[in-house]
DNA sequence: ATTGAGTCTATACTTAAGTATAGGCTTATA
DNA sequence: TATAAGCCTATACTTAAGTATAGACTCAAT
């Protein structure tokens, strides 16, 4: 841990790191999703740690179907808000409920899936797989 | 099931009943995603029941992450392909294992979560809550 | 000191996924 | 039969989420 501490990069490493270009980073610091730890003098922005596991946070929820303003949200729960404890609480549980639901959809599909797999293994190469239907009952 | 048989609407009654907005309908048969099922001699489109799970298997899709080519390339699993059933099990295989990761992702999400909320239970509205960093780890 | 790579801001362009509008048929109903 | 509501195509506009470019500053290495 000592030694991550006050690690510090500018935004190309943070970009490499991350895998996503450099004006992306700086399109989310004007959408308020990601602040530079610090700047230089010079107006350099300068990254830490943390900064990178949020850059790859945002980009796992958006691959889940979080739009850049939900993403806001959710993070915003991580700091303890003026309006207290209940209504972090509240939010969070709104969260909780349409990630539990995504979870819910796509294990439907795991499950269409699988059969339809199964049935190719099964049925040797003949008149294969018809459905996929149970995806939408 | 023989109440259902042959049963058939028009664009508008689908939209309603999907819940999207006409052009979008439109708009999804031009990108080959959903086509009427039949058009009277007067070119208007003519939907049924399969159109409409299509539709909402389009949205639920959608939401979780995947965009309209992925969606396609998900919906034609479930035509025997003419390059048979070998490589319409390896495009379901592969489908699969972005499903399992995204529920993946999603559980670790929902664990974070559901620690927050606890937590705030648990400390009655004291300096609740800084982090949620377990959603990256 | 200079030069090349990295960064800055500001602005403009792009792509995916819709959404709206215009001008013209179709169909049920008064 | 006319009239409004629904549909048609084609085209243009919008929004979210980037991505690129221009012109200027910074920094490390020669």
């Amino acid at each position: 841990m000592k030694e991550l501490e006050g690690f510090e990069m500018q935004i190309g490493e943070i970009a490499k790191l991350a895998n996503v270009n450099i004006q992306t980073i700086r399109f989310y610091e004007r959408q308020n999703l990601l602040r530079p730890t610090a700047r230089k003098r010079s107006g350099y922005r300068l990254y830490d740690e943390g900064s990178l596991k949020q850059i790859r946070f945002i980009r796992e929820a958006q691959a889940l179907g979080f739009t850049l303003a939900e993403i806001r949200a959710l993070m915003s729960l991580r700091y303890r808000s003026a309006s207290g404890c209940e209504s972090v609480r509240k939010k969070a549980e709104e969260k909780l409920k349409s990630i539990r639901d995504k979870i819910s959809v796509l294990r439907k599909m795991e499950t269409a899936l699988e059969k339809l797999v199964a049935d190719c293994k099964d049925r040797d190469a003949s008149e294969c797989c018809p459905f996929l239907d149970r995806l939408k009952e």
